[in-house]
DNA sequence: CGCTTCATGAGAATGTTATTCTCCCACGTT
DNA sequence: AACGTGGGAGAATAACATTCTCATGAAGCG
């Protein structure tokens, strides 16, 4: 955070620019080498999950994959844990922005919202054909684990909803009231978690909530329009 | 399965009916006493929770609370797992009855839904005070590994709320539609898992959503009232 | 050019649990 | 009295994550 150039306590005049540069350059390349590593392990453990699909590999098989070494795991990341944060909120960054660009497709406020419900709906069902172990089965232990981290991670996601909610709001779409972002959060949790437990999109015998319903019900509510 | 005694496929009266009842007996017997050993494992089990208010306790310490065997504990739970989702089931029965119990206070309808609503958030949000670890470890992680069984153990609470949706319906404060049934199911899981990233009650900076929001949010959803 | 340091590789050691297995005894039955 | 069975004690196993040890090779330095 804070850097050394300021002269303060120690004797700042003495670590010349060069020996700055010096160090930096030597940090720099450091970095690059760690920053390498850790990408090897991070689309080891990727590849691993796309096959197995699920978050249940071993850190055994993410090293041998990366052809690198459990010492060496354990000097990028904190643990399993700290991968498969990573790895979180990657993909929640990627699905942001993947239905951004499907929102973007409209022009319509509501359009905008109900295709960000209806493919977020989508996105986070239980598909096993689909390979989101990500989403259908480490986001929900980390949620018990470690909200804050859940919280930081969907983040993108808020931002985008509270983006489509304040605009709806401004086209006059949107009951008066409740801001905008807390009606954001709550649609995202509801159409995540709702998605969870429909079940796959195909099996089952009567329930399959439907991506229709949930628009539904979040924008419409059950009670009897008066 | 198929009985070595019998010569033909099926032969009844070769059973002599005093044998029948001597096999009764001595299998309500034991019956009994297995029904003694399960209880005091599942009573040993849910102190053991109550103290340390997490589901991670070993069943090694359930053993030792409850003077029994290792042995004897694979011979009654099929693993932990089984242990847990009695004890999860059990207290989802005991939650809708609390749910019941609280709403028919009230005689209008949709009061009768708001609390029972309102009930259900504050029940179901992840408060370090009380002990309520079944809810706010467990079923996460039991709805992804075992999602029939959840639906199952769901069953007491979706047919209260069900009830309450019908009775709401029934009186004209529904709006035309949706299946109450279906409502009922979205709205839990809403409520619920939206309770579950809230945040404990006390804490937070901003967020925290509340009670309130969240009813508003189910009975009235978030568009226009045109 | 030798020396030191540091990041790594390779993999053994440890620790924690769940789960299974083995031995053994007390009992009611025959 | 032999016997079959339920159950107690607890050792053995299995999977993993995580930590520790040792060795090496390359970068930096005098």
């Amino acid at each position: 955070m804070a850097q050394k150039t300021s002269q303060p306590v120690s004797t700042p005049s003495e670590e010349p620019a060069w020996k700055q540069r010096a160090i930096e350059r030597s940090t720099q390349a450091a970095k690059r080498r760690a920053e390498q590593r850790v990408e090897r392990f991070l689309g080891a453990a990727q590849a691993i999950m796309a096959e197995k699909g699920t978050t249940d590999f071993t850190v055994q098989e993410v090293i041998e994959r990366s052809r690198q070494s459990l010492r060496s795991f354990y000097q990028h990341f904190d643990g399993k844990h700290e991968l498969l944060l990573a790895l979180f909120e990657d993909a929640m960054n990627r699905t942001a922005d993947q239905i951004r660009a499907a929102a973007s497709g409209h022009s319509d406020p509501l359009d905008r919202l109900k295709v960000a419900v209806q493919l977020l709906f989508e996105l986070s069902r239980p598909d096993p054909t689909a390979q989101r172990p990500l989403f259908t089965d480490f986001a929900p232990r980390l949620l018990v684990s470690h909200p804050a981290e859940v919280k930081f991670a969907h983040a993108p996601l808020l931002t985008l909803f509270t983006e489509l909610m304040t605009e709806a709001e401004t086209a006059g779409r949107l009951r008066p009231g409740p801001k905008p972002r807390r009606l954001a959060a709550m649609t995202m949790q509801t159409v995540m978690f709702n998605a969870q437990s429909s079940g796959a999109p195909d099996d089952e015998s009567a329930h399959p909530i439907t991506a229709d319903e949930i628009w539904d019900f979040c924008s419409r509510g059950f009670t009897h329009t008066r």
